[in-house]
RNA sequence: GGGUGCUUAGCUCAGUUGGCUAGAGCAUCGCCCUUACAAGGCGAGGGUCGCAGGUUCGAGCCCUGCAGCACCCA
């Protein structure tokens, strides 16, 4: 029997422990031939890193499939791993170092990546550990990293056949160069966001004596490597001007005036400074005009690098004379920003100073302002590789869900850049390049293969390049390096065989660009097919307010906290841990203890994964309300006090039902009666897994989850449950009847179960235990047991006419009550008038589901309505539900009821005839619309004439 | 500037190829501790579907314009 209370965390501890000591997350051989295999890649999370609510979203989605997929009875992979997550690991270490007052360069190279791994291995565990408190249903046993050495291996062989065919070259560029981290990162590190700045303008005085052009910038400290400066061609106050040289103060240097489109005439003075070697707008301009004298015989034809990679001033080159004037070298940019504005000033070349919005680039990871700049980086050629992966999805070969995230990603793909991959980091897979003392490039798997394949002696000096891959480079093979791709390293291929290409890639919409992008790219490169049918793509998950959830705002909600509750004080240390500024921490503190002033209570895991489904609506961002959880908490506790119910009728009670006897439908078995009642809900439920699988089918968890509550709650609970009470404790039922309820009873409550475990596999696990033997159902796991089918031969419209029948009448009572505040458990006499015979059979057959959920006292058929007490009324059909006034209705009160109803009836009515007057609408509509139309006229016709004699007859009183 | 969405009850959201009185949960208001469940039961109130046009017999849904909001790219 279970236990009195649902408690969550007693079931969910137990269960999983014992679902992964068993092996049941493997993949099996599938059962139906028509089964196919079935695969969904985790996208790997940082090894080092904990959950957060997006990943809580994410995988109980993924779970949702793959339990769905496995009890369809396909052969299903959910591919477990992590990512090494090059930057964001080594900043961690690097901040643990930098407490203890050292830099990764005090360790060396080897000693800080030993380092890394050794905190690897500390904190590795939690983020699985965690997606396991998910009840995520990954294969364990073949979990990934993608630093591991099949997947390092991969790596190696992507790199090196990219590099052979000229996928892959090396390249001195323009590149967004993190100051602080001392590395390339990709367009995508980078987050631009608005920011409070100032325009200065500044005067460059023409050589030609006759006067000066004013040029704005938002970095005043780039002029000393300006190398032109830029009108439109078109613009009539500069035209005359083109060709002439500015002295660019503070430098002693000459520079042009060149014509370009870039110098926006409506902007600023129209007049724009070209600095090459630090605007990526400006390297444009540039590679236009450099060929042009005036350019061209600039130092370093006029790319001229003023930064150390620091961002600080640079030093000049020996053969440099004093390119950057000595005044400012070693400074930092700003100070040097300081300076130079503060010289231009005193030299009467600044025009003005305003405060100005600007777009301000940082680093995803380091915060600081990136800067562009030149260096030599290893780059993927797209173009060839972006082209198929266009078409894949032109074509539909891969489908996104929903579809519209489609022309995203063509927007993305077609004005494609070439991608920087090399890093200047030390944690992630080295670059398989060496060079020798002349700096010539040799690319291979190893530096034996190097060797051998260049001929080079084993004393020949080679050394490898210092950088490492961008991380997301192993991202991108992640779908079939983590299946043993290649082949020619592996012995074991059926799993890449058999898996891939997978059936669908669940992610949020941040990383269509970082991720999916590239692996439908890498995939069809390397495997010639995509790695993935369908891309569903779920919206952020923010909190109940919509705004997103961020450590710096202090809105994080931790799914662990959710599923284990937690107390005020310890959630308020948790959210202002580790704050730099302590203001925002004692904000954040008061903002928590107000939200949640009694801490987070314990909702479980099955209520969470409840709400995540429930919520997932698509093509749109989710608020998080606890609210939502709470009511999900709740309905877990309703399945298990019905389970409850169901138990205590069914356990030890004679003649178990034999389900196997009757599958099938006509073969029931003599001993067993069934009601209508129980016809009826084998029906709904039939409907209900018809709905549920079309839901999850479409990838609607919403409307899945739905279903599978609006059933349970307001079919099985509300209304079964209630009508099996009386049949099972009256004395009117046969024995035989008794077991029909009582089999509908454990068999519904069994299938319900299998349905909705793949959203709640804990509870419903805990619960089947019990109810499967009962059922008849043999089997050690419900995530091993069969998911439903719906039966259309359950379909049963005599009992759903009856039922409706029954619960009208319910219903009609129960409402008077309500309106006139009479207690719903006080029994009342009622009347019946103006029964037909079916209604007359029914009220016989269904009186002690009348006595027992409408509190009926008696019910009395009246051959002539004339003999009826003044009553308040409710209708039935054409059958009217009298129910005596004599001292409990005020007759106020029932005239007003009436009022209501007859008001409402009567525009009803009024909307119908002046539709059907319309003749067009009885001309063009479809037959059955109209009909439907002129049926309802009169239903509602008959019922308002009801309520009028009966209006009439009580306002006589 | 370009792109993609969104706007439906107090709140959060469904609403499928256009067709019954636009639904649900939460919140609100009554009545009830009825032997599975007060984390509950029974009942009620609450909407000019952002605004303005158009197409149609018929528009929350399709088309045009406008307003507001969000996100992405530059």
């Amino acid at each position: 029997m279970l236990d009195k209370t649902y408690d969550p965390h007693r079931i969910e501890a137990q269960w999983y422990q014992r679902w992964e000591d068993a092996g049941w997350f493997a993949p099996r051989e599938q059962r139906d031939a028509d089964g196919g295999a079935y695969c969904i890649m985790i996208p790997p999370p940082n090894v080092t890193g904990s959950l957060h609510m997006g990943h809580g979203f994410n995988n109980t989605l993924m779970d949702a499939l793959i339990r769905y997929h496995r009890m369809k009875g396909d052969r299903t992979l959910w591919q477990p791993g992590t990512d090494h997550a090059g930057i964001a690991t080594q900043m961690v270490v690097e901040r643990q170092l930098e407490a203890a007052g050292k830099t990764r360069h005090d360790l060396g190279r080897d000693a800080f990546i030993d380092r890394v791994w050794q905190w690897k291995a500390e904190s590795g565990g939690t983020i699985t550990r965690q997606l396991r408190r998910l009840g995520s249903s990954l294969d364990w046993q073949h979990e990934r990293f993608t630093m591991d050495e099949g997947l390092s291996n991969a790596v190696r062989e992507v790199f090196v056949r990219l590099f052979e065919e000229g996928l892959i070259y090396r390249g001195k560029r323009l590149v967004n160069w993190d100051p602080v981290l001392h590395t390339a990162v990709s367009d995508l590190e980078v987050i631009s966001e608005e920011e409070a700045g100032h325009m200065w303008d500044m005067r460059y005085p023409l050589t030609n004596g006759t006067g000066h052009l004013t040029v704005s910038t938002t970095r005043p400290e780039t002029m000393l490597g300006d190398c032109a400066v830029a009108v439109n061609p078109e613009d009539e106050r500069y035209k005359h001007l083109i060709g002439e040289l500015v002295e660019l103060p503070l430098t002693g240097r000459r520079i042009p005036i060149v014509a370009d489109e870039h110098a926006d005439p409506a902007f600023g003075t129209g007049c724009v400074k070209i600095t090459p070697a630090h605007d990526f707008n400006d390297h444009a301009v540039w590679l236009r005009h450099r060929d042009e004298n005036q350019i061209a015989r600039q130092p370093h034809g006029g790319l001229i690098n003023i930064l150390t990679p620091d961002a600080a001033i640079r030093d000049n080159e020996p053969d440099e004379d004093e390119l950057i004037p000595c005044a400012y070298v070693g400074l930092d940019r700003y100070e040097a920003r300081k300076r130079i504005v503060a010289d231009l000033d005193a030299l009467g070349l600044l025009a003005g100073v305003k405060d100005h919005k600007l777009m301000v680039p940082r680093g995803d990871r380091s915060g600081a302002v990136i800067e562009p700049y030149l260096t030599d980086q290893w780059y993927v050629k797209i173009g060839p590789l972006a082209e198929p992966a266009i078409e894949a999805v032109e074509d539909g070969r891969i489908r996104f869900v929903p579809d519209n995230w489609k022309s995203t990603y063509f927007e993305w793909m077609r004005n494609i850049q070439d991608w920087c991959i090399s890093r200047q980091i030390w944690w992630g897979h080295r670059i398989p390049a060496w060079y020798d003392a002349e700096g010539n490039v040799y690319v291979g798997r190893s530096e034996d293969e190097v060797r051998t394949k260049h001929g080079l002696a084993v004393d020949f000096p080679l050394t490898q390049d210092p950088d490492v891959l961008d991380t997301w480079f192993s991202s991108a093979l992640w779908p079939f390096s983590t299946l043993g791709w290649p082949p020619e390293l592996n012995r074991d291929t059926d799993r890449l065989k058999a898996f891939y290409p997978t059936s669908v890639l669940i992610t949020g919409f941040d990383i269509i660009f970082f991720w999916v992008a590239r692996m439908i790219m890498m995939g069809l490169k390397f495997m010639d097919a995509v790695p993935f049918r369908d891309v569903y793509i779920h919206g952020l998950v923010r909190d109940a307010q919509g705004d997103k959830m961020s450590k710096s705002k202090g809105n994080v909600l931790d799914p662990i906290d959710l599923i284990d509750g937690i107390e005020l004080e310890p959630l308020v240390e948790k959210r202002t841990r580790g704050m730099m500024q302590p203001r925002l921490a004692e904000k954040i503190a008061k903002q928590t203890r107000k939200d949640f002033p009694d801490g987070i209570p314990a909702f479980g895991t099955d209520a969470l994964r409840f709400t995540f489904a429930a919520l997932a609506t698509t093509g749109r961002d989710i608020k998080f309300d606890l609210g939502r959880i709470e009511g999900y908490r709740n309905f877990c506790n309703k399945l298990w006090n019905a389970s409850r119910y169901v138990l205590m009728n069914t356990v030890g009670a004679p003649s178990p039902p034999r389900p196997e006897q009757d599958r099938g439908g006509d073969a029931t078995p003599t001993d067993i009666e069934l009601s209508a009642a129980d016809r009826w809900i084998t029906a709904r439920l039939h409907q209900t897994i018809a709905a549920v699988r079309t839901a999850i089918d479409g990838y609607r968890f919403d409307l899945a989850a739905q279903a599978i509550y609006e059933f349970t709650w307001s079919q099985f609970c509300d209304w079964y449950l209630e009508l099996a009470k009386p049949v099972l404790t009256g004395e009117h039922a046969s024995a035989a009847a008794k077991r029909g309820t009582r089999r509908t009873l454990v068999q519904t409550l069994e299938t319900l179960l299998r349905l909705a475990h793949p959203f709640m596999p804990f509870i419903t696990e805990e619960i089947w235990q019990k109810v499967a033997p009962l059922a008849g159902v043999a089997g050690e796991t419900i995530m091993l047991a069969p998911y439903p089918v719906a039966d259309p031969a359950t379909a049963d419209a005599d009992a759903v006419a009856e039922m409706e029948w029954v619960q009208q009448f319910i219903l009609g009572v129960r409402r008077i009550k309500g309106e006139m505040n009479i207690p719903p458990g006080k029994p009342l006499p009622v009347l019946v008038a103006n029964a037909s015979a079916r209604d007359r059979q029914w009220i016989d057959i269904a009186r002690p589901y009348l006595d027992f959920l409408a509190r009926t006292e008696s019910i009395t058929v009246l051959d002539d309505e004339a003999d009826a007490p003044e009553s308040a009324i409710a209708l039935v059909g054409d059958m009217k539900i009298l129910i005596p006034m004599a001292g409990l209705i005020d007759k106020d009160a029932e005239l007003k009821r009436l009022d209501k109803e007859i008001g409402r009836l009567r525009a009803d009515i009024e909307r119908i005839e002046k539709k059907l007057a319309n003749p067009s609408f009885v001309d063009k509509a479809p037959a059955a619309v109209v009909q439907k139309e002129r049926d309802r006229l009169a239903e509602q016709g008959a019922a308002l004439s009801q309520l009028e004699a009966q209006q009439a007859k009580i306002a006589r009183i």
